[in-house]
DNA sequence: ATTAGTATTCGACATATTTCGAAATATAGA
DNA sequence: TCTATATTTCGAAATATGTCGAATACTAAT
């Protein structure tokens, strides 16, 4: 694309990775932080290993482990091995920024936040 | 997928769609409400022609019309015939939507915001 | 060193996606 | 009705993706 900035290219690349069912039921795993009702402690981001991402997914390890490549190269999980295991995680600021993508100054001026610059 | 929600299902699809570059863009189009500096009109959602939202990207217009299919189609953005022309605009709720999906309360409860329920 | 557990790479196949041009459809106006 | 403009549908070709099984690599423990 010749009209594609180099951030917007990555967004795409993002937002391909989530379409995936698989990928984004991975990448909802790791995006929440805490169970209904708890808090979440603020030093610590949710971390699952790999094999433990799989579970209840009918895959087989090698498509796991395509999924994840992606996830991965797409920028949306880190990943890092921790002996045996591979762990992965999500870097929070990724979440704001896909947030504040879709953020909508209308409607969120509507409930009175506050104004636009 | 077995363990897949309807819910996740259209979410993934519309991560699906926004993976394009070409519909990434035409949806980044139509999300800018305001010009940066001024400011947004409450009353109006930012409509553009099938032909407009073409401008400047280089493809053809059979291959415009699919991507603005699969954006319709995976729930982003809606469609209207008016006269000769095809409006196209986002339902705020959308947006909504999507920005509630990555949102994340760790971050923002370090920023002062609010509390977790 | 061998083994067991965990995860990745590779090669192959089926299916899906992107893209185009040509033809068709819809609408407004002369 | 005929024409010009705007958009969609259709069919085809090239490329990309999702998936698996077999083989390989990494690590910890025996």
């Amino acid at each position: 694309m010749s009209n594609t900035n180099p951030d917007d290219k990555q967004l795409a690349e993002m937002f391909k990775a989530l379409g995936n069912p698989h990928r984004l039921l991975i990448f909802q795993r790791l995006s929440n932080c805490c169970l209904p009702g708890t808090r979440c402690d603020l030093e610590q981001t949710m971390r699952f290993s790999v094999g433990q991402l799989g579970k209840g997914m009918e895959i087989a390890p090698s498509t796991l482990s395509h999924h994840l490549k992606e996830l991965h190269r797409s920028g949306l999980i880190e990943m890092s091995r921790q002996g045996k295991r591979v762990d992965c995680w999500i870097d929070p600021a990724v979440l704001n920024r896909l947030a504040g993508f879709f953020y909508n100054p209308i409607e969120n001026r509507l409930r009175g936040d506050r104004d636009v610059g």
